[in-house]
DNA sequence: GAGAAATGCTAAATCGATTTAGTTACAAGC
DNA sequence: GCTTGTAACTAAATCGATTTAGCATTTCTC
């Protein structure tokens, strides 16, 4: 009996149940409602249906539900945060708790709001259910896409509200900082206090963004100094591989005296790797982030910043995703934000 | 015209905006797909359609939606992991991987999953709509909690599957920690190095889990000195509380020499605030964390942590979790895991 | 033994959007 | 004048679960 719960090929609804134990698709539903001694269901028809459920190995469709459940006096809104796994979360629930605070703003008698967040694997988000289809979601928010997540956004127009952050895509509402922007004041930060022997640590793989950061910088200081900074590459985005890469650094090379990490788990891994070599925070070596990590300003010492305003993003994630969820907007922008720079004692 | 969106009172429908325009709902739901051009709809009408998806402020019912693109050859799983607002996100994420995991490892031509982090406010999950008649989640794992919160679940039995991750509810499956081996573990290490002046670092708002590891830490030391531990209340959960509450705790005190913390963000607060008073720990302070920060190890020094085994904890739940949504499983059972210890060089 | 009450179940409508298989009106072609 | 073609739409079925009103039986009451 058990078997048939792997083998089944057909649909199985409330419908099968009901054929296979002889009853109505009634009793089934007032069964699995946990309902049937308030409507009189005979014990032993409870067990039968209790019975063919596990068997038969039924999933209830929560469209279907939802859809009869319906409350026609109120619109419901589901907003989506679409992040690929491997981004940090910390930034993802900052987004999250300003859509719901604007959702919170805006919810009333006919109008209610429900915001998840749905990772996808990076890369993957073509694959996505529900997607393309409009039938998850009534607005989305698409963050920490790869390279080719970016290229299936290209060609692609949802058929509903979609903001993009930190992407630019000539067929989306895109919200990021401006570009260059980032990587010029990082260089500039390090090369003011007199830093010469200056390297850029960044992941094995790029995204749009990190990729455009370390470009700026290394042009940056290209052009005011002559020479290149050295591309230190660790193989993640965690401490671990920062660290990594930064003892692999110092062991081959006399050692750079400032650094600019595309993402602050690099940097927290830098310091120890820094640290452990014997020099200085920020005497030998300055130290440059970019306010990824929840708590920079607890690292020792507090690590100086000079990345996306996260705050100002989200502002007009959340200002373009309503309007848009309410036709009062519908063409492709690009909105750049200033950088936020944060002068702290790592640099 | 734009204030009928505002004003709108009764349910706008494809079926509403039909009649508006003077057309059927085929034309509407034509033009909302986007696929007018193919279907040879007069651009007039479109533009009519549109006009009146604006005015009357539309609001697509995702439901209907599903329900009407749901491919009877595969059944869908929706599964949500539900935490607070103010909770820490590693833990969520590392639980979301997990399953995530799972489900990949399940889909086939007729399964597919798909996992989400829905927030709901700190006390208030059961407003969560849809928690109740079942309509949006085959399964659920609910993290986090405040006391209000499991005194709703106490209340409440859902009809699916539910784990409950860190608290004991008699009528939920419940995975946790085993009661009082955290706390008594972390003051162990702390007597066993020596310490004697001990203190425990707890947030103003305690949940289940952290005030036991507290009151288990508390009666341990008292046990075996005859001395409570000072109890040392931080506002929050974040570093920055952590740190006042510490600087506070020195200039009114001697001072402690061993600090069992029940949240990471406190530690790190801790830290920067044992430090900046000319302390070194663990020499003058031994701390012992918890182990919820994703970057423990990377603390300087690295912290030494007496917690929840996660990896154990969320490789239950995931179990239990599909067990229950296959109906395999049924009834509510505590299923305690041993604590996690993990000696670093802060204790 | 007639009527009332309880028991145990079912038929059919419903939620909102989409799509398939038409239908109607009008122009073009012979 | 009749067929053919095309432009511009619509009617109705459908997805799956739930619920309301109601229909048979059986049991109870006087």
């Amino acid at each position: 009996m058990r078997a048939m719960a792997r083998g089944e090929k057909r649909p199985v609804t409330v419908h099968t149940i009901a054929q296979h134990v002889g009853v109505s698709p009634s009793a089934v539903s007032t069964v699995l409602a946990n309902r049937h001694e308030e409507r009189r269901l005979a014990p032993a028809t409870v067990d039968k249906i209790r019975k063919a459920v596990r068997d038969l190995g039924y999933v209830p469709n929560v469209a279907a539900r939802r859809l009869r459940a319906n409350d026609p006096e109120v619109h419901h809104h589901d907003i989506g945060i679409l992040t690929s796994f491997e981004a940090p979360l910390f930034l993802v629930s900052r987004v999250l708790r300003q859509v719901q605070r604007a959702a919170d703003a805006r919810t009333g008698p006919g109008r209610r709001f429900s915001v998840s967040i749905d990772m996808f694997h990076a890369g993957r988000l073509r694959e996505m259910g529900g997607l393309l289809n409009a039938s998850r979601f009534n607005g989305v928010i698409i963050t920490n896409t790869l390279p080719e997540d970016d290229a299936f956004l290209a060609e692609t127009t949802l058929p509903y509200a979609v903001v993009v952050v930190g992407r630019r895509l000539a067929n989306h509402c895109c919200v990021l900082d401006a570009p260059g922007e980032i990587g010029r004041r990082a260089a500039e930060i390090l090369l003011g206090r007199g830093a010469r022997r200056l390297a850029v640590l960044v992941p094995s793989l790029l995204t749009q963004s990190t990729a455009e950061r370390a470009e700026a910088f290394v042009a940056t200081v290209l052009a005011q100094t002559g020479v290149a900074p050295v591309r230190v590459v660790a193989p993640g985005l965690n401490p671990v591989s920062g660290a990594e890469a930064m003892r692999s650094h110092f062991s081959t090379h006399r050692g750079c005296d400032g650094l600019y990490a595309v993402s602050d788990g690099l940097s927290l891994g830098a310091y120890q790797a820094i640290k452990d070599s014997g020099r200085r925070i920020p005497k030998d070596v300055a130290v440059v982030g970019v306010g990824d990590h929840e708590h920079a300003d607890f690292f020792d010492p507090p690590l100086t910043c000079v990345g996306p305003s996260n705050d100002a993003i989200v502002e007009q994630v959340v200002t373009q995703l309503f309007q848009r969820m309410n036709h009062r907007r519908v063409n492709p922008v690009e909105i750049f934000v200033p950088p936020s720079v944060v002068m702290r004692a790592s640099a």
